[in-house]
DNA sequence: ACATTCGCTTTACAATTTTTTAACGGCCAG
DNA sequence: CTGGCCGTTAAAAAATTGTAAAGCGAATGT
Protein backbone atom coordinates (compact mmCIF):
# COMPACT_ATOMS: atom_id res chain seq x y z
CA UNK A 1 0.00 0.00 0.00
CA UNK A 2 1.86 2.77 -1.31
CA UNK A 3 0.92 6.55 -0.36
CA UNK A 4 1.84 10.08 -1.35
CA UNK A 5 4.12 11.97 1.63
CA UNK A 6 1.10 14.33 0.88
CA UNK A 7 -1.47 12.42 2.68
CA UNK A 8 0.28 12.93 5.64
CA UNK A 9 1.97 16.27 5.39
CA UNK A 10 1.97 18.11 8.38
CA UNK A 11 -1.06 20.48 9.03
CA UNK A 12 0.68 23.20 9.52
CA UNK A 13 1.16 23.87 5.84
CA UNK A 14 -2.20 21.88 4.87
CA UNK A 15 -4.67 23.73 6.79
CA UNK A 16 -5.65 27.17 6.49
CA UNK A 17 -6.82 27.82 9.90
CA UNK A 18 -4.03 26.10 11.76
CA UNK A 19 -3.02 27.60 15.00
CA UNK A 20 0.48 26.55 16.82
CA UNK A 21 -0.83 24.15 19.18
CA UNK A 22 -0.12 25.17 22.88
CA UNK A 23 1.89 21.71 23.48
CA UNK A 24 4.93 22.88 24.61
CA UNK A 25 6.96 22.32 21.89
CA UNK A 26 10.17 22.37 23.74
CA UNK A 27 9.19 19.29 25.87
CA UNK A 28 10.14 17.08 23.26
CA UNK A 29 13.49 18.57 23.07
CA UNK A 30 16.90 16.30 23.34
CA UNK A 31 13.99 13.29 23.02
CA UNK A 32 15.77 10.10 21.17
CA UNK A 33 13.57 8.58 18.65
CA UNK A 34 14.28 5.61 17.26
CA UNK A 35 12.13 5.43 13.62
CA UNK A 36 11.78 2.18 12.15
CA UNK A 37 10.19 2.68 9.19
CA UNK A 38 10.30 1.05 5.59
CA UNK A 39 9.15 4.05 3.55
CA UNK A 40 11.86 6.16 2.65
CA UNK A 41 9.68 9.29 1.78
CA UNK A 42 7.51 9.32 5.04
CA UNK A 43 10.47 8.50 6.82
CA UNK A 44 11.91 11.82 5.89
CA UNK A 45 9.30 13.87 6.33
CA UNK A 46 9.10 12.22 10.01
CA UNK A 47 12.97 12.67 10.46
CA UNK A 48 12.54 16.67 9.26
CA UNK A 49 9.81 17.47 11.53
CA UNK A 50 11.25 15.38 14.82
CA UNK A 51 14.61 17.11 13.87
CA UNK A 52 13.30 20.53 13.81
CA UNK A 53 11.30 20.16 17.00
CA UNK A 54 14.90 19.54 18.56
CA UNK A 55 14.53 15.85 18.81
CA UNK A 56 17.87 13.01 17.67
CA UNK A 57 16.52 10.97 15.80
CA UNK A 58 17.51 7.55 14.38
CA UNK A 59 16.31 5.71 11.12
CA UNK A 60 15.93 2.33 10.80
CA UNK A 61 14.19 0.62 7.59
CA UNK A 62 13.55 -2.33 8.59
CA UNK A 63 12.99 -4.60 11.12
CA UNK A 64 16.22 -6.47 12.27
CA UNK A 65 18.54 -3.29 11.63
CA UNK A 66 15.66 -1.66 14.03
CA UNK A 67 16.14 -4.40 16.76
CA UNK A 68 19.27 -3.77 16.61
CA UNK A 69 19.93 -0.65 17.35
CA UNK A 70 16.58 -0.35 19.81
CA UNK A 71 18.52 -3.35 21.53
CA UNK A 72 22.16 -1.54 21.79
CA UNK A 73 20.93 2.27 22.18
CA UNK A 74 19.32 4.14 24.66
CA UNK A 75 15.54 5.83 23.16
CA UNK A 76 13.15 7.68 24.84
CA UNK A 77 10.52 6.83 22.57
CA UNK A 78 10.27 4.18 19.21
CA UNK A 79 8.15 5.15 16.37
CA UNK A 80 7.32 1.19 14.88
CA UNK A 81 5.29 0.87 11.56
CA UNK A 82 4.19 -2.45 11.22
CA UNK A 83 4.54 -3.59 7.89
CA UNK A 84 8.16 -3.91 7.41
CA UNK A 85 10.60 -5.91 5.34
CA UNK A 86 12.01 -9.04 7.26
CA UNK A 87 10.43 -9.02 11.23
CA UNK A 88 7.54 -6.76 11.05
CA UNK A 89 6.62 -4.57 14.09
CA UNK A 90 4.79 -6.84 15.65
CA UNK A 91 7.22 -9.42 15.78
CA UNK A 92 9.87 -6.60 16.74
CA UNK A 93 7.34 -5.48 19.55
CA UNK A 94 7.60 -8.49 21.07
CA UNK A 95 10.64 -9.31 21.03
CA UNK A 96 11.70 -5.62 22.91
CA UNK A 97 9.41 -6.37 25.51
CA UNK A 98 10.52 -9.85 25.82
CA UNK A 99 13.72 -8.73 27.61
CA UNK A 100 12.55 -6.93 30.14
CA UNK A 101 15.37 -4.59 30.30
CA UNK A 102 13.64 -2.66 27.53
CA UNK A 103 10.48 -0.80 29.48
CA UNK A 104 10.43 1.87 25.87
CA UNK A 105 7.03 2.97 25.03
CA UNK A 106 6.53 2.39 21.51
CA UNK A 107 4.11 3.95 18.92
CA UNK A 108 2.45 1.82 16.69
CA UNK A 109 2.26 3.08 13.31
CA UNK A 110 0.26 1.91 9.84
CA UNK A 111 -2.20 2.29 7.33
CA UNK A 112 -4.22 -0.25 8.75
CA UNK A 113 -7.32 0.73 10.15
CA UNK A 114 -8.69 -2.74 11.28
CA UNK A 115 -9.38 -3.46 14.70
CA UNK A 116 -7.73 -6.82 15.08
CA UNK A 117 -4.67 -4.44 13.88
CA UNK A 118 -4.48 -2.39 16.43
CA UNK A 119 -5.50 -5.33 19.27
CA UNK A 120 -2.58 -7.18 18.25
CA UNK A 121 0.07 -3.77 17.99
CA UNK A 122 -1.41 -3.03 21.64
CA UNK A 123 -1.15 -6.87 22.69
CA UNK A 124 2.40 -6.81 21.18
CA UNK A 125 3.33 -4.67 23.42
CA UNK A 126 2.59 -1.17 21.98
CA UNK A 127 1.45 1.97 23.86
CA UNK A 128 -0.49 3.83 21.20
CA UNK A 129 -1.38 3.08 18.13
CA UNK A 130 -1.48 6.04 15.17
CA UNK A 131 -3.33 5.20 11.52
CA UNK A 132 -1.52 6.63 8.66
CA UNK A 133 -2.05 9.29 7.30
CA UNK A 134 -1.77 11.06 10.37
CA UNK A 135 -0.78 14.63 11.32
CA UNK A 136 2.90 15.15 12.63
CA UNK A 137 1.54 17.58 15.49
CA UNK A 138 -0.30 14.74 16.34
CA UNK A 139 2.62 12.77 16.61
CA UNK A 140 4.45 14.98 18.38
CA UNK A 141 1.25 15.65 20.95
CA UNK A 142 1.15 11.58 21.39
CA UNK A 143 5.32 11.06 21.74
CA UNK A 144 4.74 13.85 24.25
CA UNK A 145 2.29 11.91 26.05
CA UNK A 146 4.30 8.79 26.23
CA UNK A 147 7.55 10.66 27.48
CA UNK A 148 5.81 12.43 29.64
CA UNK A 149 4.35 9.18 31.66
CA UNK A 150 7.09 7.15 31.23
CA UNK A 151 9.43 9.91 33.12
CA UNK A 152 6.61 10.28 35.90
CA UNK A 153 6.25 13.60 34.95
CA UNK A 154 2.80 13.01 34.29
CA UNK A 155 1.27 14.87 36.94
CA UNK A 156 0.85 18.14 36.25
CA UNK A 157 1.80 21.27 34.60
CA UNK A 158 2.68 24.26 36.90
CA UNK A 159 0.36 26.97 37.84
CA UNK A 160 1.74 30.58 36.82
CA UNK A 161 0.58 34.24 37.95
CA UNK A 162 2.95 36.78 37.41
CA UNK A 163 6.80 35.48 38.71
CA UNK A 164 5.05 33.29 41.18
CA UNK A 165 4.81 29.50 40.19
CA UNK A 166 3.13 26.48 41.73
CA UNK A 167 4.15 23.07 40.66
CA UNK A 168 1.20 20.85 41.96
CA UNK A 169 3.62 17.68 41.61
CA UNK A 170 6.49 18.16 43.23
CA UNK A 171 4.32 20.55 45.95
CA UNK A 172 7.21 23.34 45.26
CA UNK A 173 5.82 26.80 45.14
CA UNK A 174 8.51 29.65 43.95
CA UNK A 175 8.79 33.64 43.08
CA UNK A 176 11.22 34.74 40.67
CA UNK A 177 13.08 31.20 41.09
CA UNK A 178 13.17 31.37 44.35
CA UNK A 179 11.74 28.79 46.68
CA UNK A 180 8.78 29.78 49.20
CA UNK A 181 8.59 27.34 52.28
CA UNK A 182 4.92 26.98 52.19
CA UNK A 183 2.76 25.17 55.07
CA UNK A 184 -0.05 22.45 53.62
CA UNK A 185 -2.76 25.05 54.42
CA UNK A 186 -0.67 27.86 52.63
CA UNK A 187 0.19 25.89 49.40
CA UNK A 188 -3.67 24.89 49.27
CA UNK A 189 -4.74 28.33 49.87
CA UNK A 190 -2.14 29.62 47.02
CA UNK A 191 -3.34 27.14 44.81
CA UNK A 192 -6.49 27.73 45.26
CA UNK A 193 -6.06 31.58 44.59
CA UNK A 194 -3.84 30.68 41.95
CA UNK A 195 -6.66 28.82 40.08
CA UNK A 196 -9.01 31.72 40.29
CA UNK A 197 -6.59 34.70 39.59
CA UNK A 198 -7.71 37.44 38.93
CA UNK A 199 -10.88 36.48 40.66
CA UNK A 200 -11.62 37.33 44.14
CA UNK A 201 -11.92 33.99 45.82
CA UNK A 202 -14.63 34.54 48.48
CA UNK A 203 -13.52 33.83 52.02
CA UNK A 204 -16.10 31.06 52.29
CA UNK A 205 -15.07 29.15 49.57
CA UNK A 206 -11.67 29.13 50.67
CA UNK A 207 -12.54 27.77 54.49
CA UNK A 208 -14.80 25.67 52.25
CA UNK A 209 -11.81 23.72 50.52
CA UNK A 210 -9.59 23.95 53.57
CA UNK A 211 -11.84 22.39 56.52
CA UNK A 212 -15.39 21.24 54.51
CA UNK A 213 -18.16 22.25 56.19
CA UNK A 214 -17.23 22.67 59.24
CA UNK A 215 -14.72 25.68 59.71
CA UNK A 216 -12.58 26.27 62.98
CA UNK A 217 -14.78 28.91 65.39
CA UNK A 218 -12.28 31.48 65.38
CA UNK A 219 -11.31 33.60 61.89
CA UNK A 220 -8.08 31.58 61.26
CA UNK A 221 -8.13 32.05 58.27
CA UNK A 222 -6.39 35.57 58.69
CA UNK A 223 -3.87 34.32 60.50
CA UNK A 224 -3.04 32.05 57.42
CA UNK A 225 -3.25 34.57 54.94
CA UNK A 226 -0.83 36.66 56.79
CA UNK A 227 1.97 33.68 57.27
CA UNK A 228 1.22 33.10 53.54
CA UNK A 229 1.98 36.91 52.91
CA UNK A 230 5.15 36.86 55.11
CA UNK A 231 6.47 34.08 51.91
CA UNK A 232 4.70 35.08 49.24
CA UNK A 233 4.72 38.75 50.03
CA UNK A 234 6.79 40.21 52.16
CA UNK A 235 10.72 39.06 50.71
CA UNK A 236 9.52 41.09 46.98
CA UNK A 237 8.96 43.56 45.80
CA UNK A 238 5.40 43.95 44.59
CA UNK A 239 2.04 42.08 46.61
CA UNK A 240 0.33 40.01 45.09
CA UNK A 241 -2.08 39.31 47.56
CA UNK A 242 -4.92 41.52 47.48
CA UNK A 243 -7.56 42.08 50.18
CA UNK A 244 -11.32 42.27 48.94
CA UNK A 245 -12.99 43.76 52.08
CA UNK A 246 -15.56 42.21 53.02
CA UNK A 247 -15.42 39.37 50.22
CA UNK A 248 -12.35 37.78 49.89
CA UNK A 249 -8.97 37.82 48.68
CA UNK A 250 -7.47 37.20 45.43
CA UNK A 251 -3.98 37.71 43.22
CA UNK A 252 -3.19 40.46 41.31
CA UNK A 253 0.03 40.91 38.95
CA UNK A 254 -0.17 44.93 38.74
CA UNK B 1 -24.36 15.15 17.16
CA UNK B 2 -26.44 12.54 17.87
CA UNK B 3 -25.08 8.99 17.02
CA UNK B 4 -26.98 5.64 17.60
CA UNK B 5 -25.77 3.25 19.65
CA UNK B 6 -24.94 0.26 16.82
CA UNK B 7 -22.54 2.77 15.67
CA UNK B 8 -20.13 2.39 18.39
CA UNK B 9 -21.55 -1.20 19.28
CA UNK B 10 -19.05 -3.61 20.20
CA UNK B 11 -17.07 -5.35 17.37
CA UNK B 12 -17.29 -8.17 19.15
CA UNK B 13 -21.26 -8.82 17.56
CA UNK B 14 -20.60 -6.60 14.32
CA UNK B 15 -17.47 -8.18 13.37
CA UNK B 16 -17.59 -12.14 12.28
CA UNK B 17 -13.49 -12.06 12.00
CA UNK B 18 -13.40 -11.05 15.58
CA UNK B 19 -11.01 -13.66 17.67
CA UNK B 20 -10.76 -12.82 21.00
CA UNK B 21 -7.49 -10.57 21.43
CA UNK B 22 -4.95 -11.92 22.85
CA UNK B 23 -4.60 -9.28 25.07
CA UNK B 24 -5.02 -10.33 28.94
CA UNK B 25 -8.55 -9.55 29.82
CA UNK B 26 -7.70 -10.06 33.49
CA UNK B 27 -5.79 -7.24 33.48
CA UNK B 28 -7.95 -4.62 33.59
CA UNK B 29 -9.97 -6.69 36.32
CA UNK B 30 -11.31 -4.58 39.49
CA UNK B 31 -9.78 -1.26 37.51
CA UNK B 32 -11.59 1.77 38.69
CA UNK B 33 -12.86 3.42 35.86
CA UNK B 34 -14.76 6.47 36.03
CA UNK B 35 -16.53 7.40 32.97
CA UNK B 36 -17.87 11.38 32.29
CA UNK B 37 -19.98 11.63 29.30
CA UNK B 38 -23.56 12.96 28.85
CA UNK B 39 -24.65 10.58 26.00
CA UNK B 40 -26.81 7.88 28.57
CA UNK B 41 -26.95 5.15 25.58
CA UNK B 42 -23.61 5.28 24.73
CA UNK B 43 -22.42 5.49 28.44
CA UNK B 44 -24.51 2.62 29.46
CA UNK B 45 -23.08 0.76 26.49
CA UNK B 46 -19.60 1.41 27.75
CA UNK B 47 -20.29 0.78 31.59
CA UNK B 48 -22.16 -2.49 30.62
CA UNK B 49 -19.20 -3.29 28.66
CA UNK B 50 -16.23 -2.53 31.12
CA UNK B 51 -18.30 -4.08 34.18
CA UNK B 52 -18.73 -6.94 32.27
CA UNK B 53 -14.57 -7.42 31.61
CA UNK B 54 -14.58 -6.87 35.67
CA UNK B 55 -13.78 -3.29 35.89
CA UNK B 56 -15.92 -0.95 38.96
CA UNK B 57 -17.48 1.98 36.54
CA UNK B 58 -18.50 5.06 38.18
CA UNK B 59 -20.14 7.34 35.94
CA UNK B 60 -21.18 11.17 35.39
CA UNK B 61 -23.20 12.87 33.49
CA UNK B 62 -21.88 16.39 33.22
CA UNK B 63 -18.66 17.79 33.68
CA UNK B 64 -19.35 18.96 37.35
CA UNK B 65 -20.36 15.76 38.74
CA UNK B 66 -17.38 14.59 37.06
CA UNK B 67 -14.78 17.07 38.43
CA UNK B 68 -16.45 16.14 42.19
CA UNK B 69 -16.38 12.38 41.93
CA UNK B 70 -12.48 12.85 39.93
CA UNK B 71 -11.58 14.66 42.95
CA UNK B 72 -13.32 12.66 46.25
CA UNK B 73 -12.60 9.25 44.81
CA UNK B 74 -9.77 7.55 43.34
CA UNK B 75 -9.49 6.38 40.04
CA UNK B 76 -7.58 4.27 37.54
CA UNK B 77 -8.50 5.82 34.40
CA UNK B 78 -10.93 8.64 33.18
CA UNK B 79 -12.94 8.03 30.39
CA UNK B 80 -13.77 11.88 29.57
CA UNK B 81 -16.02 13.25 26.29
CA UNK B 82 -15.31 16.48 25.26
CA UNK B 83 -18.82 18.01 24.90
CA UNK B 84 -20.09 18.12 27.92
CA UNK B 85 -22.67 20.42 29.57
CA UNK B 86 -21.68 22.68 32.16
CA UNK B 87 -17.81 22.34 32.36
CA UNK B 88 -16.00 20.65 28.71
CA UNK B 89 -13.89 17.86 28.97
CA UNK B 90 -10.99 20.21 28.43
CA UNK B 91 -11.78 22.30 31.47
CA UNK B 92 -11.96 19.49 33.55
CA UNK B 93 -9.07 17.93 32.48
CA UNK B 94 -7.22 20.88 33.31
CA UNK B 95 -8.97 21.49 36.49
CA UNK B 96 -7.93 17.69 37.17
CA UNK B 97 -4.41 18.54 36.06
CA UNK B 98 -4.26 21.25 38.53
CA UNK B 99 -4.44 19.71 41.36
CA UNK B 100 -1.19 17.34 42.66
CA UNK B 101 -3.48 14.60 43.64
CA UNK B 102 -4.56 13.63 40.32
CA UNK B 103 -1.79 12.05 38.19
CA UNK B 104 -4.81 9.53 36.75
CA UNK B 105 -4.45 8.76 32.69
CA UNK B 106 -6.68 10.58 30.98
CA UNK B 107 -8.48 9.07 27.99
CA UNK B 108 -10.57 11.40 26.34
CA UNK B 109 -13.61 10.38 23.56
CA UNK B 110 -15.08 12.73 21.26
CA UNK B 111 -17.00 12.27 18.07
CA UNK B 112 -15.00 15.70 16.68
CA UNK B 113 -11.73 14.40 14.40
CA UNK B 114 -10.00 17.72 13.87
CA UNK B 115 -6.20 17.91 14.61
CA UNK B 116 -6.54 21.15 16.60
CA UNK B 117 -9.58 19.02 18.79
CA UNK B 118 -6.66 16.42 19.63
CA UNK B 119 -3.67 18.83 20.07
CA UNK B 120 -6.17 21.08 22.62
CA UNK B 121 -6.70 17.72 24.34
CA UNK B 122 -3.35 16.70 24.64
CA UNK B 123 -2.30 20.14 25.78
CA UNK B 124 -5.38 19.88 28.62
CA UNK B 125 -3.79 17.05 30.16
CA UNK B 126 -5.28 13.66 28.07
CA UNK B 127 -2.54 10.82 27.58
CA UNK B 128 -4.51 9.34 24.84
CA UNK B 129 -7.50 10.59 22.37
CA UNK B 130 -10.19 8.48 20.79
CA UNK B 131 -12.47 9.85 18.00
CA UNK B 132 -16.18 8.17 18.25
CA UNK B 133 -17.61 5.89 16.86
CA UNK B 134 -15.03 3.92 18.46
CA UNK B 135 -14.49 0.27 19.01
CA UNK B 136 -14.78 -1.45 22.41
CA UNK B 137 -12.12 -3.72 22.55
CA UNK B 138 -9.43 -0.88 21.28
CA UNK B 139 -10.95 1.37 24.04
CA UNK B 140 -9.81 -1.99 26.57
CA UNK B 141 -6.97 -2.02 25.29
CA UNK B 142 -6.19 1.26 25.62
CA UNK B 143 -7.24 1.91 29.10
CA UNK B 144 -5.02 -1.21 29.50
CA UNK B 145 -2.16 0.19 28.17
CA UNK B 146 -2.44 3.18 30.25
CA UNK B 147 -2.82 1.17 33.43
CA UNK B 148 -0.07 -1.04 32.82
CA UNK B 149 2.29 2.12 32.18
CA UNK B 150 1.17 4.21 34.83
CA UNK B 151 1.72 1.38 37.72
CA UNK B 152 5.29 1.09 36.38
CA UNK B 153 5.13 -2.49 36.06
CA UNK B 154 6.62 -2.23 32.91
CA UNK B 155 9.63 -0.10 34.14
CA UNK B 156 11.81 -1.89 34.29
CA UNK B 157 14.78 -0.50 33.44
CA UNK B 158 17.47 0.88 36.01
CA UNK B 159 16.59 3.63 37.90
CA UNK B 160 18.99 6.81 38.71
CA UNK B 161 18.75 9.81 41.14
CA UNK B 162 21.71 11.90 41.70
CA UNK B 163 24.21 9.55 42.75
CA UNK B 164 21.48 6.64 43.75
CA UNK B 165 21.29 4.16 41.56
CA UNK B 166 18.40 0.93 41.42
CA UNK B 167 18.49 -1.86 39.08
CA UNK B 168 15.03 -3.90 39.14
CA UNK B 169 16.37 -6.57 37.42
CA UNK B 170 19.49 -7.70 39.50
CA UNK B 171 17.29 -6.10 42.83
CA UNK B 172 19.97 -4.22 43.49
CA UNK B 173 20.24 -0.33 44.92
CA UNK B 174 23.72 1.74 45.04
CA UNK B 175 24.77 4.93 45.90
CA UNK B 176 27.86 6.20 45.14
CA UNK B 177 28.54 3.04 43.80
CA UNK B 178 28.45 1.57 47.58
CA UNK B 179 25.91 -1.46 47.29
CA UNK B 180 23.04 -1.13 50.10
CA UNK B 181 21.32 -3.41 51.50
CA UNK B 182 17.93 -3.09 51.43
CA UNK B 183 14.61 -5.30 52.60
CA UNK B 184 11.91 -6.05 49.88
CA UNK B 185 9.73 -3.35 51.44
CA UNK B 186 12.20 -0.90 51.53
CA UNK B 187 13.75 -1.66 47.91
CA UNK B 188 9.50 -0.99 46.66
CA UNK B 189 9.68 2.14 47.99
CA UNK B 190 12.61 3.35 47.23
CA UNK B 191 12.00 2.37 43.76
CA UNK B 192 8.56 4.24 43.50
CA UNK B 193 10.22 7.15 44.31
CA UNK B 194 12.63 7.42 42.03
CA UNK B 195 10.24 6.62 39.70
CA UNK B 196 8.73 9.94 40.59
CA UNK B 197 11.41 11.70 41.25
CA UNK B 198 11.57 14.92 42.43
CA UNK B 199 7.22 14.47 42.53
CA UNK B 200 5.92 14.04 45.84
CA UNK B 201 4.93 10.58 46.06
CA UNK B 202 1.40 10.72 48.44
CA UNK B 203 1.79 8.71 51.81
CA UNK B 204 -1.12 6.71 50.36
CA UNK B 205 0.41 5.92 46.79
CA UNK B 206 3.48 3.83 48.82
CA UNK B 207 1.01 2.06 51.36
CA UNK B 208 -1.36 0.97 47.68
CA UNK B 209 2.09 -0.48 45.98
CA UNK B 210 2.96 -2.02 49.52
CA UNK B 211 -0.03 -3.49 51.05
CA UNK B 212 -3.15 -2.83 48.40
CA UNK B 213 -6.29 -1.86 48.94
CA UNK B 214 -5.99 -2.69 52.95
CA UNK B 215 -2.72 -1.58 54.57
CA UNK B 216 -2.06 -2.36 57.87
CA UNK B 217 -3.72 -0.52 61.00
CA UNK B 218 -0.72 1.06 62.78
CA UNK B 219 1.62 3.42 60.57
CA UNK B 220 4.24 1.06 59.54
CA UNK B 221 5.25 3.44 56.73
CA UNK B 222 6.70 5.48 58.99
CA UNK B 223 8.57 2.80 60.59
CA UNK B 224 9.91 1.88 56.99
CA UNK B 225 10.53 5.13 55.86
CA UNK B 226 13.05 5.66 58.55
CA UNK B 227 14.61 2.54 58.13
CA UNK B 228 14.95 3.48 54.80
CA UNK B 229 16.46 6.59 55.33
CA UNK B 230 19.05 4.46 57.65
CA UNK B 231 20.18 2.42 54.89
CA UNK B 232 20.07 5.44 51.81
CA UNK B 233 20.83 8.36 53.74
CA UNK B 234 22.35 8.32 57.19
CA UNK B 235 25.94 6.82 55.73
CA UNK B 236 26.15 9.80 53.10
CA UNK B 237 26.74 13.31 53.13
CA UNK B 238 23.13 14.65 51.80
CA UNK B 239 19.88 13.45 52.47
CA UNK B 240 17.98 12.58 49.29
CA UNK B 241 14.67 11.13 50.96
CA UNK B 242 12.57 14.13 52.09
CA UNK B 243 9.36 14.95 54.23
CA UNK B 244 6.62 16.54 52.31
CA UNK B 245 4.45 17.45 55.57
CA UNK B 246 0.46 15.82 55.56
CA UNK B 247 1.24 14.63 51.75
CA UNK B 248 4.11 12.08 51.46
CA UNK B 249 7.94 11.73 50.75
CA UNK B 250 9.69 12.40 47.75
CA UNK B 251 13.60 12.28 46.66
CA UNK B 252 15.66 15.87 45.90
CA UNK B 253 18.65 15.54 44.88
CA UNK B 254 20.09 18.95 45.91
C1' DA C 1 11.85 -31.05 62.76
C1' DC C 2 14.17 -27.53 65.08
C1' DA C 3 16.39 -23.41 65.97
C1' DT C 4 17.72 -19.17 64.01
C1' DT C 5 17.51 -15.27 61.37
C1' DC C 6 15.27 -11.78 59.06
C1' DG C 7 11.88 -8.54 58.06
C1' DC C 8 7.46 -6.65 59.23
C1' DT C 9 4.26 -4.81 62.40
C1' DT C 10 3.12 -2.70 66.52
C1' DT C 11 3.66 0.35 70.26
C1' DA C 12 5.47 4.14 72.87
C1' DC C 13 7.60 8.42 73.37
C1' DA C 14 10.20 12.55 71.85
C1' DA C 15 10.80 16.23 68.56
C1' DT C 16 9.07 19.07 65.23
C1' DT C 17 5.80 21.42 62.51
C1' DT C 18 1.40 23.23 61.78
C1' DT C 19 -2.94 24.97 63.19
C1' DT C 20 -5.85 27.22 66.23
C1' DT C 21 -6.92 30.48 69.64
C1' DA C 22 -7.02 34.82 71.61
C1' DA C 23 -5.79 39.51 72.10
C1' DC C 24 -4.38 44.18 70.52
C1' DG C 25 -4.41 48.12 67.50
C1' DG C 26 -5.21 50.53 63.00
C1' DC C 27 -8.29 51.97 59.47
C1' DC C 28 -12.59 53.32 57.55
C1' DA C 29 -17.68 54.18 57.31
C1' DG C 30 -21.70 55.29 59.50
C1' DC D 1 -17.21 58.22 68.51
C1' DT D 2 -18.19 53.57 67.59
C1' DG D 3 -18.39 49.14 65.54
C1' DG D 4 -16.98 46.12 62.01
C1' DC D 5 -13.19 44.39 59.37
C1' DC D 6 -8.59 43.44 58.97
C1' DG D 7 -3.35 43.00 59.81
C1' DT D 8 -0.25 41.56 63.33
C1' DT D 9 1.45 38.81 67.19
C1' DA D 10 2.55 35.38 70.40
C1' DA D 11 1.32 31.46 72.97
C1' DA D 12 -1.40 27.19 73.41
C1' DA D 13 -3.13 23.16 71.27
C1' DA D 14 -3.09 19.69 67.92
C1' DA D 15 -1.30 17.07 64.34
C1' DT D 16 2.40 15.01 62.11
C1' DT D 17 6.71 12.96 61.95
C1' DG D 18 11.24 10.89 63.70
C1' DT D 19 13.16 7.52 66.67
C1' DA D 20 13.71 3.36 69.06
C1' DA D 21 12.79 -1.07 70.82
C1' DA D 22 10.05 -5.19 71.44
C1' DG D 23 7.08 -8.94 69.71
C1' DC D 24 5.59 -11.89 66.02
C1' DG D 25 5.54 -14.83 62.08
C1' DA D 26 7.48 -16.50 57.98
C1' DA D 27 11.43 -18.00 55.73
C1' DT D 28 15.84 -20.12 56.02
C1' DG D 29 19.35 -23.21 57.05
C1' DT D 30 21.03 -27.22 59.61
Amino acid sequence: MLRSIADIQCLMQTTPTFRPPKVDMQSIEHTRVLLVEDHRDLAETIVDFLETMGCIVDYAADGLSGLHLARTQKFDVILLDVMLPGIDGLELARKLREQHTSSVPILMTTARDELNDKLAGFEAGADDYLVKPFDLPELVARINSLIRRTRGQVTSKALTVGDLELNPSTLIASREGKTLTLTPAGFQILALLMQNAPNVVPREDIENVLWGDEPPASDTLRSQIYKLRKQVDKPFEKALIHTAQGSGYRLLTD
